[in-house]
DNA sequence: AGAAAAGCGTTGACCGATCAACCGACCAGC
DNA sequence: GCTGGTCGGTTGATCGGTCAACGCTTTTCT
């Protein structure tokens, strides 16, 4: 399968043994996992199934409260509850003594999804989780950890 | 500086403890860091500056062996491919006996830019590798392997 | 009170990435 | 030789993600 003919190219070291390539591609792989489960189980993008399931978890939770919180860009944020909430998923409400500020509520409709795919998107955790094995998916989230304090400078 | 008086949002379990979402940010900040690095050594994206040291490693390959190779999306290549063409970074070449593929090389200046930036690129790798310890450098790739197997299958 | 600064959310612009459609060129079968 | 299928590469459409600019509101400071 790996065989064919041709003088294929093969540099001293192979892309794969560098970590930001790998990390890089696994992350592809991964979203294109959960991308493909809500496209099965929901009519949802990641984006929105976050947004959704971060409102379904904080109801009443503001728009910028929940970004700084999910690491989301609040542009993104701002456009994918757009279509949340023009999708009779998602509510906004003014909050009552701030005019700049929404109050984000699912409808009965973002609940019913919410409760529907949430088992499965934890269950996905929990599979990858055990396959992993725990030790591992500890150690991993440490060195991810390390990682990302390291990607904060400047080398 | 976290002490907001605010009734933030503080969900059960945290969304860093969830692995997919601890690398997708940890991959954005990687993305975000070796662009820096791009951008302050050389005026190139990292997708440019992939395929550019892809050429640069493998001259006189065809698009096609490098998108394969790289596990590059063929449209992005192509894309990117033209920007550097027209930089005149690098050559495309119609392949003598098949009128189809173009054999691609790296132009002087092309040279030049990559003798110039791939010692920091590597640099960066090295740096990675010894600030988290070679066992753990290691030990993730291992990892994300194992996650890449996983990542194929449908849960 | 009035001006300045900061906060919230929307929008526009842009890049990266993926998928599908397509076109020209090659190749295999009949 | 013709036909159908495959390969190499380009292009369009769409989505995710980032950054900057803006408009409006609130807060802070004098």
């Amino acid at each position: 399968m790996e065989d064919h003919g041709a003088p294929g190219p093969q540099p001293q070291v192979p892309l794969a043994r560098y970590l930001t390539f790998k990390l890089a591609r696994v992350h592809a792989r991964l979203d294109a996992q959960v991308s493909r489960l809500l496209a099965h189980h929901a009519n949802l993008s990641l984006a929105q199934w976050r947004i959704l399931s971060l409102i379904g978890r904080n109801p009443g939770s503001t728009a910028s409260e929940l970004t700084v919180y999910s690491d989301m860009d609040k542009g993104l944020f701002s456009r994918k509850l757009k279509t949340l909430v023009s999708a009779d998923l998602v509510r906004s409400a003014h909050d009552r003594t701030d005019a700049r500020v929404a109050r984000l509520h699912l409808t009965p409709a973002g609940e019913e999804i919410f409760e529907r795919t949430m088992p499965h998107m934890l269950s996905r955790q929990d599979v990858l989780r055990e396959r992993l094995g725990s030790e591992r998916y500890d150690r991993m989230l440490e060195d991810l950890e390390i990682l990302e304090g390291l990607a904060e400078e400047d080398l």
